[in-house]
DNA sequence: AGGAATTGGCCTGAACTCAGACCTTTATTG
DNA sequence: CAATAAAGGTCTGAGTTCAGGCCAATTCCT
C-alpha cells in the first residue's frame, strides 16, 4: 500500500467546499424560500442589508442576486421607507408533466434526499415533542397545520405543506437540522410538483400530520418520530413510482 | 403586522451561502481530515490537482491551504514523482485541561452537535445495515472496529474512533448523511480532546461499537438504530457533564 | 411643513479566486 | 542512460466578491 490511505473514506469524507458562486448560492436560497412559502406571495423580504448579513455576503452580492429574481419574475421592489421587495411569484400548481427526463445523477441525489429525509424528518418531529414550547410556538404549529388541511387550491396546499414541515423543525431548535430539513425539503417541492394531487393521498396526508401535532403538543417524542416516519415513508412510496 | 411573514421561519431557515473564504474551508476540510484520521499519520494525501478537484476549487486556492498546512506542521511536502504530501501531525493526546472558557455560542453550537448526532448517526447505521455490503466493505467495517478496539494509546484510540464512526457512515452510501456525519464528528473530536481517557469508559464504548457492527453485519436495521443510539447517549451523557 | 428614519441604488479600490498553461524535480521504465 | 510519467512550483489575466461610504426616494413623526 502507498501510504494511502486505506479504505475509500479520503473519497467519501472530503465535499466541494463550495458549490457555486456567492451570488448563485443566494439566488438558490432565496428562491427556495419563495417557492416553498417562506414568504407567501405578497409579503415584503427583508431588508437587503439585513439580507445580506444572514446570508453572510456582502450587499453587492446579494443585490446580484435580487436582481435576478427580479428578472426572473419572482419579487418586485420599491424604493423609500416601508418600500422593499415584493414577492410576486404565484405558487406553481403540481401536474404530471415531463418527469421523465432525469439525469443518473439527480435521480441519485433525490433517493438520498428521501433516504435522508426518513432519517432527518422524523428526528426533527421527536425533538419537538422533547422541547418545552412557548403559546407562541405552539400557535405557530397549528396556524402551520391548519393552513394545509384547509387550503383548497393544489398549488397553495404544497406550500402550505412545506411551511409545516419547516416549522416542526423550526420547533426542534436545532440549527443543524434545521438546515437539513430545508435543503430536504427543496429537494422534495421540486418532485412533488412533478406528480398529480390526489384527494386522497390529501386527506391520508392531514390525518399523518394531525398525528405529528397532536404527539409534539402533549410532548411525547417517540409517537412524533413514528407517526413523521409513517409520513415519510408514503410520501417517498408515492414519489418512488415516480423516480425509479 | 408589515407584510414580512408570519412566522420566525425567516430567521430559521437563511445560513450563511458560504462560511469563509474558499481557501480557509479547504484548511478547515483538510485539517479535520488529518486530525480525525482519515489520512492517519505517515500517509499521504492525493495529488493536488485530484484534491482541487474533490474540493471544487482551483488549484492554485488549494495550494494556499496547502501552505498553511504545511506552515502548522500538520504535513510536509516533497517534490517529484513519488513525492506529495504525507502526514506529519502526531494524533493529540487527550487531557482535561481549559475546558472552561467557552462563548455562549460554542456552547450552544456543540450542545446543539450532541443532539444533531444522536439523530444521524444512529440514522446512518440503521441505513448501513441495510445495504447489501460487498466483501471489501465488510472487511473495511471490520478492519475499523479491530483498530478501535486494539489501539493502546488514548491519541490513537480517539482517532481510530472518528475512523469507525466516518466507516459506518460511508456504509450508509448517502452522501448527505456521510457530510452530515463527518461534520459533527469534528465537533465531537475536539470536545473529546478535553476530557480524560478512562479505561471503564472506552471498554463500556468497544462493547457498544460491537454491538453496532453485529448489527450491521447482520442486516439488522433497527438493532443497529438502537445500539448506535445508546452509544451516542452515552457519550453525550460524558460530554454534556463537561460542557454545562 | 419640515426633519428624521428607512429603504433601495450606486461607486470604488482592494482582496480573493479561477482556469490553464508552463517549469522543475524526481522516480520509473525501456 | 535516455525517455517518460507523476508530482509539486510558478505565473498571468480575467472574473468575483468584499467593505463601506454616499446618494435618492419615500414615509413617518413632530
Amino acid at each position: 500500500m502507498p501510504a494511502s490511505p486505506a479504505s475509500g473514506l479520503s473519497e467519501a469524507v472530503l465535499r466541494p467546499v463550495r458549490g457555486h458562486h456567492a451570488f448563485e448560492g443566494c439566488v438558490e436560497q432565496l428562491a427556495t424560500a419563495i417557492r416553498l412559502g417562506v414568504y407567501p406571495l405578497g409579503s415584503t423580504l427583508p431588508p437587503e442589508r439585513d439580507l445580506a448579513e444572514r446570508l453572510g455576503v456582502s450587499r453587492a452580492t446579494l443585490r446580484e442576486a435580487m436582481a435576478a429574481l427580479r428578472q426572473a419574475g419572482l419579487v418586485e421592489t420599491t424604493r423609500g421607507r416601508g418600500g422593499g421587495t415584493v414577492v410576486t411569484l404565484k405558487p406553481k400548481t403540481p401536474s404530471a408533466r415531463k418527469a421523465l427526463r432525469m439525469s443518473a445523477e439527480t435521480r441519485a441525489d433525490r433517493l438520498d434526499a428521501l433516504a435522508y429525509r426518513r432519517i432527518v424528518e422524523p428526528g426533527a418531529a421527536a425533538m419537538a415533542a422533547e422541547q418545552p414550547l412557548t403559546s407562541a410556538q405552539v400557535d405557530e404549529l397549528g396556524s402551520a397545520h391548519e393552513a394545509v388541511s384547509s387550503a383548497t387550491r393544489p398549488a397553495a396546499h404544497r406550500q402550505a405543506d412545506s411551511r409545516f414541515h419547516l416549522t416542526v423543525a423550526a420547533l426542534s431548535g436545532s440549527p443543524r437540522l434545521i438546515e437539513a430539513v430545508t435543503s430536504v425539503q427543496a429537494t422534495l417541492h421540486e418532485m412533488l410538483l412533478a406528480i398529480p394531487v390526489l384527494d386522497a393521498n390529501i386527506a391520508h396526508s392531514d390525518r399523518q400530520h394531525a398525528a405529528v401535532v397532536r404527539a409534539i403538543l402533549s410532548g411525547r417524542p417517540d409517537r412524533a418520530r413514528r407517526a413523521m416516519a409513517e409520513h415519510c415513508d408514503d410520501t417517498a412510496a408515492l414519489l418512488r413510482g415516480l423516480i425509479g
